[in-house]
RNA sequence: GUGGAUGUAGCUCAGUUGGUCAGAGCGCCGGAUUGUGGAUCCGGAGGUCGCGGGUUCGACACCCGUCAUCCACCCCA
């Protein structure tokens, strides 16, 4: 028979990994409820218009990495690629924007890209993020930033250097845009076949394009920098500002720009040099025109997103326990009355709060020791036919070797004073 | 979607120019110890050599195709 396998780019973290899964979830979580951040739990698919409208149509997400299928009446739904959408979303269906209070969630969850599998990189992949609902004051940025920064070095991951830029207000990149492209078309046959295609696509990417060539042929082309408002320059200025206060390290990189369509004014990214090329550990930025796009109403916002299988890769293994749980009671039932006394021995156990588990496997005591070692098990409960016929189990402490007798008809009690210590 | 590398036992891997090459270590099960774990010794189970074709007297090895994994491009968290 022809085994199943898990579908291609799709992970199982198995049982020796979860501790470090939650290891890194909890600090996520812990340090984004200190920022006032509040937990917001939505759905994993949704209208497939919501995605295309948010993250931007011709964006590569959108254009060809979707998981999208037919609901049953023939609606179009897609498989979250990122949390943002569902977000605003989810803000604007409760009428949150309503509330006296500052909007500000966090999430963590699944996300979906048809894209090829590779370091860092997968479909199914796992993002912690945030969303600040509200405030259009630079220090809502400098503050998600500084959320970000504080998680990922509370994880002490390696290699970690935070950079920034300004993709100015929709209206500064509208002015900005045709000099640009002015620009683009004069050095069009020194650009990558790609880039060639983005200069109507998506011009501002071919800024951001690695090809080298690229890169040379737009060394001198036109900043957004130059064409950015006032109010623009005095903003980002205000972030930078207060990520210094804040003693958050940062290098200006012109030529950041991130694949989402909705981002604009501050844009933000924290790599590793000890991840593989896939090297994003965490990225965001302000979207202040996305809520209102979507139908809400004008709604300043900014957010970040990180990849959790991108931190889990670079956790130092040290600093969480990743050895398996120590088995408290081991019962070793054996024997013709044996096996039947030590089933309900530990059941005895378990309602009384006692944590304890046993091989069915095994058959003779030998094999149940030899078990309950590999459990590390701090005490095995002997069940032989001598023992139950004596109304008596004995429990060993499997470090000391020594043993107590302790009565069936008291189990728990024999049981829980003997174990104190553990 | 494109390119490169790799697919042999549960795991890590040997396998010489195609001719006992179906192997090792670890792990697993059992015995030595008729009811006392970890060590040691002995024994045992476990593999359509990713899959499908082809070349050959003969293929784990060579050729073609295919699938999967990894890495890179692209893109992104």
């Amino acid at each position: 028979m022809e085994i199943i396998k898990a579908i291609r780019g799709v992970k199982d973290i198995l049982p020796e990994e979860t501790s470090k899964w939650r290891f890194i979830e909890e600090t996520a979580r812990r340090w984004a409820s200190l920022y006032g951040f509040q937990e917001i739990r939505v759905p994993i698919f949704e209208m497939t218009a919501l995605f295309a409208r948010s993250i931007g149509a011709s964006t590569d997400i959108v254009e060809k990495e979707m998981y999208t299928f037919q609901d049953r009446d023939g609606t179009s739904l897609t498989l979250r690629p990122e949390g943002t959408a569902g977000t605003v979303r989810a803000y604007i269906e409760h009428h949150r924007a309503a509330q006296p209070t500052p909007q500000k969630f966090f999430y963590t969850g699944p996300m979906f890209r048809h894209e090829r599998p590779q370091a860092g990189r997968l479909r199914q992949f796992h993002q912690f993020g945030v969303e600040s609902f509200g405030m259009a004051d630079p220090r809502a940025d400098a503050e998600v930033i500084a959320l970000l920064w504080h998680i990922l070095h509370d994880l002490s991951l390696p290699a970690l250097a935070l950079e920034i830029n300004n993709l100015g207000s929709v209206e500064d990149r509208a002015s900005y845009r045709p000099s640009l492209i002015e620009y683009l078309r004069t050095v069009v046959e020194r650009l990558c076949a790609n880039c060639q295609r983005r200069i109507t696509t998506n011009p501002l990417r071919v800024l951001d394009c690695k090809v080298a060539s690229c890169q040379e042929a737009t060394q001198s082309a036109p900043r957004l920098n130059h064409y950015l408002s006032e109010k623009s320059h005095c903003y980002f200025s205000a972030v930078l500002k207060g990520l210094d206060d804040l003693h958050i390290p940062y290098q200006l990189n012109h030529r950041l720009v991130r694949g989402l369509d909705y981002y604009c004014l501050t844009t933000f990214e924290v790599t590793s040099t000890a991840l593989g090329a896939q090297n994003a550990v965490g990225a965001g930025g302000r979207y202040d025109g996305l809520v209102e796009a979507l139908g809400g109403p004008p709604t300043p916002a900014v957010g970040f997103a990180m990849g959790l299988e991108r931190i889990a890769l670079l956790v130092p293994e040290k600093l969480f326990s990743s050895s398996v749980q120590r088995v408290l009671v081991y019962v070793a039932g054996f024997g013709s009355s044996g096996t039947a006394a030590g089933f309900s021995a530990l059941d005895d156990l378990r309602r009384g709060g006692i944590s304890a588990v046993s091989d069915f496997r095994a058959t003779s005591l030998k094999a149940h020791l030899r078990q309950a070692d590999r459990l590390a098990a701090h005490f095995t409960l002997i069940l032989g036919d001598d023992e139950v016929a004596a109304g008596v189990g004995i429990l060993r402490n499997m470090d000391t070797k020594t043993q107590h007798s302790v009565s069936l008809a008291s189990l728990r009690q024999d049981v829980s004073a003997l174990i104190a210590p553990c």
